[in-house]
RNA sequence: GGGCGAUUGGCGCAGUGGUAGCGCAGCUGCUUUACACGCAGUGGGUCGGAGGUUCGAAUCCUUCAUCGCCCA
């Protein structure tokens, strides 16, 4: 640090120290140094988008893990932070497709699958090291070496192995479900990429004509039965002599689709209508043959809702769907894949998309006189998370998982009622049973009200939709073949089939394709159709896979979801094969899983989390992760979420290169308590900024003084483990000094505490008071009485405390500003003197500070008594200093302060006092008279008094002081009515009593000094 | 409809039973020999409302209100 520049100007900086951390291979994890010293520490990133950008959310994410993972290897603990990405199948192939059809005016149907897969490829060969390098810009520790993709071909074996083996187990099937549908994307989604949404539309009245059942035209129904029921609500034939319903709705395009109308049994306005027919408006047919559908009873239709009566659309709805499945009616599937209408919705909608056929049913309804009413209606509708349109439940054949280790997974995640029944009191009575229940949790949330969340979602799962109607992901392992007849060979539908029955497991169960040689077992799937048999086979063995592709197999067109890869993460990165002999053998996987830590949003609790849960028990037997860390949503200042479209969120990127990636980090991290959503401000990013120039020239400050005496120059040596640079001599120490230092010791708690418990933003709080105001503020101001001195011993001695208190306050600011804290790390020559492995060589290294500990307060006679003094010595300054600003003196000029000493005071305090206040000079005179409104200021130490030569403002003076005395009386009233309370007196404990009545004799004490001040202006 | 969270100075937040705090913004003054990305000083809050428990409530309980999130 020969040239120091006035700012710290990070940009030289940053590079500069990745550069070496990544050439010396600081972040590199090696399992062989793993041992009971050197426990393992391992977190999995979260793998963003590989073609993503950086943004806040992935600073927060990122910035709290690289906190965890520098501080866990000063706790010398052997790191791995595995980082890598994810192929995010929809949002890249959405992205590839936008561009081609803007560059090349292209669809992927014009390229087909395989052109237009090599072109994802390049894009992502294009694309996909940007968010990577964006991370090593945030100064990211991860081990690059282990970096993974969720379409490595090691990772994608994964994926089909596990494809198999819970096929294997008779938990994957495949099947003709309602699922969500997005007509944009064209692929099913499952239900946790569904958000609903209040959507403002019309509840449509429109009325039906009842109709005998059996009859071909327009037989009315007469229903006799319906003038047995009373009151004017029950439906009775109007005077035309017609019984007409009305049904509500909000989606009138969708009656073409509709095969019933149903009412509930229990209901006595319609219960009678039961068994008859409707006669179906849309679509309108010619002649006159209006489709009837029947009138059906299901328990499930609520009376209150719209009429009470409600149109059945078993292809286009879920309710509907399974109430058409209860009473077997048809399915009449009126869209297209992209959301438009089908022939089946009629001439009048068909080839209309799906909004704009609601409008043109609207039309037709009003031309057929059916239309009673439309009103504004808000409803929850279901959106495609991805393209942002709404869903469409459509029935299609898609593959489902029914989940595994589901229970595992519930246990495991300690709840919020368990916790705090620990904390309760050993159980005295009977009621408490949990306390003998087994306590089977190893995983804690932070914060742990997700647990909740978590464990809501478990008891109420869902079979999971994992196929995708895309081309871009993992493609489903299942080869198939349609037999019209039976062929040759073990393919024969007929070997199928009978060894199917011989197993008794219907029309699921398993098979050797080749006996003897395959190492992968082979599963089938077997569909017997009316005369057509279908063979799939799922495996992961190629040999097979040629085999079946050669005899006319093909594989299913689908690939997986996402999540069905990313579930994987924390063990399929560490080279899990799932070969037990194999994996036991890996060191990574052996020494590092379970991991140690998760930092993710709780928006994909159940997207991944929980998945991955799952996944761990059921492949490796063990939890993926001890802790979970949640962190909150990056908003903007009024709270809104960050978005594109709202363009309110800015480019992490463009902040590292304005203010520096460990100003983005420290004012991020400032900001985000634990359990809330973070509204970022740039300002926090400056605050950051101005924190590390503050710290730079603190450093800058203490290298103008000289350098540091050399160790071992002076008697008095402190034992060797206490790790400082220069010599301490405790004869020497001044107050100030000890003050520092006890002021250090609290802020190495409170930080290794905070961090103990994720509380970043108190960490970053904690130091922040520690540095700027304690130790620049307070401590370097004061130590200038010694610098400014002649004493070169005393001057050495505090550099001493100096550069061991910077020490300290680097390593602990290092997680969370790793590259300020390095370049100051050995530019103050902290590095030198260390082994290589602590500190010697990187910061990173170094030891995290202990607090100080008794043998080293007692040999350095660190106590309450100087902390107090020094606490009464500052607040007499602040009030020195306050009696400039009331008297009018600018905060420049050099005034005399005359103080009278309550006992002794030793010259080097006079010398401080003298310093802080910015005093040219500080009179001692024991016998001090002031003249009459001479601004005064009282303590224990002894009276400080501004002399003005008259000119002083007297009557703001008083101003000031009545003020200042009422706020006393109001105190010592406060006080004094609880002490009068005798309930106060007798039931509070002593030391809270205690501390009561001294408040009141301190606040009496003010109270006299601050009369006597006003005596004196009257006077 | 169910669940969770929030409500503290202009703004953002901390504070889980014992004297209401921090940062930003504001105001005043300052090129004080580390730093104007700075220094010093300072104003501003009956802790969303109402009840209750307690000697004592921002904190615990009940209830209401408003806002947000998740699930149905």
């Amino acid at each position: 640090m020969s040239e120091i520049p006035k700012a710290y100007e990070p940009q030289s900086v940053e590079d500069k120290w990745y550069d070496f951390w990544v050439k010396q291979n600081c972040f590199t994890a090696d399992p062989a140094r793993v041992s009971e010293q050197r426990p393992a520490f391992s977190i999995v990133i979260p793998p963003p988008n590989v073609t993503g950008m950086l943004h806040m959310g992935h600073v927060l994410n990122n910035t709290i893990q690289d906190i965890l993972s520098r501080k866990a290897r000063m706790d010398g603990k052997e790191v791995l932070w595995l980082p890598g990405t994810d192929h995010a199948g929809i949002a890249t192939q959405v992205q590839v497709e936008k561009a081609l059809k803007k560059e090349e005016r292209l669809t992927k149907y014009d390229l087909g699958r395989e052109k237009f897969l090599e072109r994802v490829w390049q894009w992502k060969e294009k694309h996909g090291g940007i968010i990577t390098n964006q991370l090593k810009k945030l100064g990211c520790s991860c081990d690059w070496t282990r970096e993974r993709f969720t379409m490595d071909p090691e990772y994608s074996r994964c994926v089909q192995k596990v494809f198999v083996e819970l096929y294997n187990k008779g938990l994957i099937y495949r099947g003709k479900r309602m699922v969500n549908w997005c007509p944009v994307s064209q692929t099913a989604l499952s239900d946790e990429e569904v958000e609903m949404k209040p959507q403002k539309g019309f509840m449509y009245h429109f009325k039906v004509e009842v109709a005998e059942s059996g009859s071909a035209g327009f037989q009315r129904a007469s229903s006799p039965a319906a003038t047995q029921h009373a009151g004017g609500t029950a439906a009775l034939p109007g005077p035309d002599g017609k019984i007409w319903l009305t049904i509500a709705t909000t989606r009138p395009e969708t009656i073409p689709g509709d095969t019933a109308v149903a009412v509930n049994p229990k209901d006595p306005r319609y219960a009678h209508l039961i068994g008859q027919h409707i006669i179906r408006p849309l679509p309108i047919q010619l002649p006159r043959e209006q489709k009837l559908i029947p009138i059906i009873g299901d328990e499930h239709v609520d009376f209150e809702f719209g009429t009470g009566v409600l149109k059945v659309t078993p292809a286009h709805d879920k309710a509907d769907f399974e109430i058409g499945q209860r009473h077997k009616l048809p399915i009449v599937d009126i869209m297209n894949a992209n959301g438009t209408m089908n022939d089946l919705a009629g001439e009048s909608l068909a080839g209309l998309d799906r909004f704009e056929a609601r409008k043109v049913a609207v039309e037709r309804l009003k031309e057929l006189a059916v239309m009673v009413e439309e009103k504004p209606y808000e409803n929850n509708v279901g959106f495609s998370q991805r393209a942002d349109v709404p869903i469409e439940p459509r029935l299609s054949e898609q593959w489902f998982l029914k989940y595994p280790s589901v229970e595992q997974a519930k246990a495991c995640v300690e709840q919020v009622e368990e916790r705090s029944a620990e904390h309760c009191s050993a159980p005295t009575d009977a009621v408490n049973l949990r306390s003998n229940a087994p306590r089977s949790a190893k995983m804690r949330f932070y914060p742990d009200r997700w647990a909740k969340v978590y464990d809501h979602w478990l008891t109420n799962i869902q079979d999971w939709c994992i196929s995708r109607q895309l081309w871009w992901g993992h493609r489903i392992p299942v080869w198939s073949k349609s037999f019209q007849d039976a062929p040759d060979g073990p393919t024969t539908p007929d070997f199928v089939c009978n060894d199917l029955l011989s197993k008794g497991r219907g029309n699921m169960g398993r098979s050797d394709l080749e006996r003897g040689t395959n190492e992968d077992p082979v599963y089938f799937y077997c569909k017997l159709l009316s005369e057509v048999t279908e063979v799939s086979y799922t495996t992961t063995n190629q040999r097979v896979i040629s085999k079946l592709e050669a005899a006319g197999f093909t594989q299913d067109p689908d690939v997986l979801d996402t999540w069905f890869s990313s579930w994987l993460w924390p063990f399929a990165t560490m080279g899990w094969t799932g070969d037990k002999s194999q994996d036991s053998n890996n060191p990574t996987l052996r020494t590092f899983y379970p991991t140690t830590d998760l930092v993710t949003g709780p928006d994909i609790i159940f997207f991944w989390v929980a998945r991955m849960i799952m996944a761990g028990y059921e492949f490796m037997g063990d939890l993926p992760f001890q802790n979970v860390y949640f962190t909150g949503i990056i908003r903007d200042k009024q709270g809104r979420k960050m978005s594109k479209t709202l363009g309110n969120s800015p480019d992490p990127l463009v902040l590292i290169a304005q203010y520096g990636a460990d100003a983005l980090r420290f004012g991020t991290m400032r900001s985000a308590p634990l359990g809330q959503d973070v509204l970022f401000d740039e300002k926090d990013v400056e605050l950051g900024r101005n924190f590390c120039n503050k710290l730079w020239n603190a450093c800058r400050f203490r290298q103008m003084q000289g350098s540091a005496p050399a160790p071992g120059a002076s008697e008095g040596a402190p034992p060797e483990q206490f790790e400082i640079q220069g010599e301490i001599d405790v004869t020497l120490l001044t107050s100030d000094d000890k003050w520092i230092l006890l002021k250090l010791d609290i802020a190495i708690r409170e930080v290794t505490t905070a961090l103990a418990e994720y509380k970043f933003s108190e960490a970053t709080g904690a130091l922040y008071r520690f540095f700027w105001s304690e130790y620049c503020d307070w401590y370097v101001e004061a130590s200038k009485a010694v610098f400014f001195g002649t004493d070169e011993k005393q001057k050495a001695n505090t550099l001493a405390v100096i550069d061991f208190v910077l020490s300290h306050t680097l390593r602990m600011f290092h997680p969370f500003l790793p590259f300020i804290t390095e370049e100051l790390w050995h530019g103050m020559g902290f590095s030198a003197d260390l082994p290589e492995d602590q500190g010697g060589k990187t910061i990173m290294t170094a030891r995290w500070p202990k607090p100080l500990d008794e043998q080293f307060k007692e040999h350095y006679v660190l106590d309450e008594t100087d902390e107090q003094f020094v606490n009464t010595k500052y607040e007499l300054v602040t009030q020195g200093r306050n009696l400039r600003r009331e008297g009018n003196i600018q905060s420049g000029r050099k005034v005399k302060f005359v103080f009278k000493p309550a006992g002794q005071l030793a010259p080097h305090e006079m010398e401080v006092l003298k310093i802080l206040l910015n005093a040219e000079s500080l009179e001692i005179d024991a016998s001090y008279i002031p003249k009459k409104g001479t601004p005064t200021v009282h303590s224990v130490l002894g009276d400080l008094y501004l002399p003005m030569d008259g000119l002083i403002d007297v009557a703001a003076e008083r101003a000031r002081r009545s003020k200042e005395r009422e706020t006393i009386l109001g105190e010592i009233a406060k006080v004094e009515q609880k002490l009068a309370n005798p309930a106060f007196t007798q039931k509070v404990p002593a030391s809270v009593l205690l501390e009561h009545q001294k408040r009141l004799a301190d606040w009496q004490e003010k109270l006299r000094h601050v009369e006597s001040a006003l005596d004196a202006l009257n006077g």
